[in-house]
DNA sequence: TACTTTCTTTAGAATCATTATAAACTATAA
DNA sequence: TTATAGTTTATAATGATTCTAAAGAAAGTA
């Protein structure tokens, strides 16, 4: 009946309380079959604006460190004064266009695999990532 | 006779008048074998701690961004509260430490040939730098 | 050399993203 | 219920970076 149920699973199974707010987050973030790259700022602007809810920046921030703590979402690699957040937590890389200063998806399996010759010894590779800047031609 | 006069020409070259706070930075820059990362404060206080000299936070930046528009800097993609800048300016890739939060260059032949199988209609590729994160085993 | 123009430095203010604080509120379990 | 631990919130604080506008320095010209 609410489609909400599952993000109320989703969420008590990560130990996180189903409050009203993170509940409107999951919708905002995973209601959709797309994967899409955003903002804090743009989040919260989709709440307030689109949405005309009203939750504080302060919760929107808690809600996505939180989300990204879980596993939900991925914090993207790349130098901007902003912090970009991705809904698509598996393995991939991504496109960045300087012309409009767009993320764009790279999967995984659109990049022959990479292999690295050197070691740093005590360490372990925990992620491998790639950027490709483009521009228009 | 005076090391500097290389710089004083490199700077000159690059339409950017050779003041001696440009220089002092240079020298800290560039006057070593070893190529590093840094940050603007990072910088900062070599000159201010160790150097001994004064010069202004907003010249550093000043300085910092004029280099990096006339190549003599890079700019590294990864995201931090902080901007990284490196004096190797050549393509190559990153490692980044999460256990010391260090960055450690890799080499461009260290990495196998990097094979990308998709193409954005009307972009070029300007960059694809590699991220390895890795943590202590 | 003297003068003029343009570039540069500077301190301090302003901005902006993010985090901390602490009080009010709410979900959950007993 | 009621206690407890987890959350939300407005607001203040922080910290990196940029802006501003005035003083200073380099380069060009006569």
């Amino acid at each position: 009946m609410n489609i909400n149920i599952d993000f109320v699973n989703k969420l008590r199974i990560s130990g996180l309380r189903p409050t009203k707010q993170r509940l409107k987050i999951c919708e905002v973030l995973f209601n959709t079959e797309k994967t899409f790259h955003f903002t804090v700022n743009d989040l919260s602007k989709i709440i307030s604006e689109k949405l005309n809810q009203k939750i504080s920046l302060a919760t929107i921030y808690n809600t996505v460190h939180a989300f990204k703590k879980k596993g939900y979402l991925k914090e993207i690699s790349m130098n901007s004064d902003k912090t970009y957040f991705d809904t698509n937590t598996t393995h991939h890389h991504h496109f960045f266009d300087s012309s409009t200063m767009k993320l764009i998806d790279l999967s995984d399996d659109q990049v022959e695999k990479i292999k690295i010759n050197k070691a740093l010894p005590g360490k372990k590779i925990s992620s491998v990532e790639i950027l490709v800047k483009v521009e228009n031609e």
